[in-house]
DNA sequence: GATTAATGGCCTGAACACAAGACCTTTTAT
DNA sequence: ATAAAAGGTCTTGTGTTCAGGCCATTAATC
């Protein structure tokens, strides 16, 4: 009778159908990842086979398969020869309009929720380094802000801007809390560019910069409640310009 | 320069070793999670391995290597003929206590931040309820509450609190979220049975019945921040009694 | 008490992913 | 021209998983 009230599950969630991730779709989402996060950019390239199988513990047959897929969507171009390797297209964005087109907007609503779900981490984050921030952890993040603040290229924009966050989940002092950042950041990295590259948007870094300020003095200051509220904001921005990217994909061609 | 400041890392996370769980591991942690979260009470008997086998998609074999590890840490006892199967064991608790202590000591500062992780979390999802929550969620999370107020026997205590905070979840209008606290939780729970089994606690209930009232009033209010404290707070006090728990499973016998 | 059904226990063979390593081809720095 | 550094291509071996059948055990049923 109660059961039937809760609605008991005749299948718990524990016992779903039990799906592995390969080793190297695993890779292969890593490196996605990396390029998307802006670890790699354009024309850059990535480290050669023999020494990603070192650092990832793996075969460098199973590299070599993730690197495939990369190449296969466009994301990487592939060169021989003494300086070869696998080089990130310079618009990769773009090489892959059809390919997100094919797999990312069937899981439009998905995304829509991976963002939310980004913002509200990133301000529980927040929310967390303010109250917990020590003076050090503090000095870290003033760092980080200063380097954004007086970054000369995108690419130390991009460096600046990720020593800034991480500043703040440091400031957090439970490495799951990284973690679990992390891993969000990951899903929702893994179809787009969280930094948009061509991006040479000084109204946007300015808005970006203010933020950050705020953002900084609402964590020296331990207001949680402030702290949320603008890194959920900001986040929330973060996910408006993902968004856009995708419409814009999207009205483009309509297909390959 | 910039690099040096800012700690540029020359591994990054995305380029950690890799391990892949193997299908074995990944069953044996959800039967672990499915007894530890009270799906399978003590003397209860698990599905069969066929049965398991269509269930989770993977062959019996599998499901034979993932039991088999359940019962070397003494979680199930086998038994066979026609009703025969993988039975929870009466004190699984204390039969696994020095699998407690070889396992989870070492990981005392991770459960530390794990529980910390998962007060967060909760305290992130009672927030986002009650901010989205529409009446129809509203009467579904009443409802877990008072199965939860009239609940005559352990068994409905425990589907009724899964019930309410399920409605709770559900609220948050966002599966993401769901499955993110499922996921907080799982990693919690591969440790610990969330609701102390033979703990027949009349004050505990009392006490947890007196929080889940006040936040479902928080939800109704629409009140995030009154929310979030009490969630915190419930939550604090679950990890506060698997601490105790594991503090006792410590002080007891030194080792088997 | 015999039968039968339901269960765990056990085995084999094939498919597959992955690792390890050798060797070839291409390109470029020297 | 040579050598170095990279990707391209094999082979071989190993461990995991699946699929299926058959055996052993137990208890409900006739």
């Amino acid at each position: 009778m109660l059961g039937q009230v809760l609605g008991d599950r005749a299948q718990p969630h524990v016992l779903s159908p039990v799906k592995v991730r390969s080793v190297a779709t695993e890779v292969a989402d890593r490196l996605m990842t990396a390029v998307a996060i802006g670890e790699y950019l354009p024309g850059e390239r990535l480290p050669g086979e023999r020494e990603l199988a070192s650092i990832l513990d793996v075969s460098r047959a199973t590299v070599r398969e993730a690197i495939g897929r990369l190449q296969a969507v466009g994301i990487v171009e592939i060169r021989r020869g003494r300086t070869g390797g696998a080089y990130v297209r310079a618009s990769w964005t773009e090489a892959t309009a059809s390919a997100v087109r094919r797999t990312l907007v069937p899981r439009w609503a998905e995304l829509e929720q991976l963002f939310d779900l980004y913002s509200l981490v990133e301000g529980m984050v927040a929310a967390t380094a303010a109250a917990r921030r020590t003076d050090s952890d503090l000095s870290a993040i003033k760092i980080g802000l200063d380097a954004y603040a007086t970054a000369g290229s995108l690419r130390e924009e991009q460096l600046a801007d990720r020593a800034f966050h991480a500043a703040i989940v440091t400031a957090t002092h439970n490495p799951k809390i990284r973690t679990l950042s992390q891993e969000v950041l990951t899903r929702v990295a893994l179809g787009f560019p969280v930094e948009p590259y061509g991006d040479d948007d000084r109204e946007g870094y300015e808005r970006a910069l203010r933020e950050h300020r705020a953002l900084y003095e609402a964590i020296g200051d331990g207001d949680t409640a402030r702290a949320r509220t603008l890194a959920e904001g900001h986040f929330a921005i973060t996910s408006e310009i993902m968004r856009g990217m995708l419409e814009r994909s999207l009205s483009g061609s309509p297909d390959s």
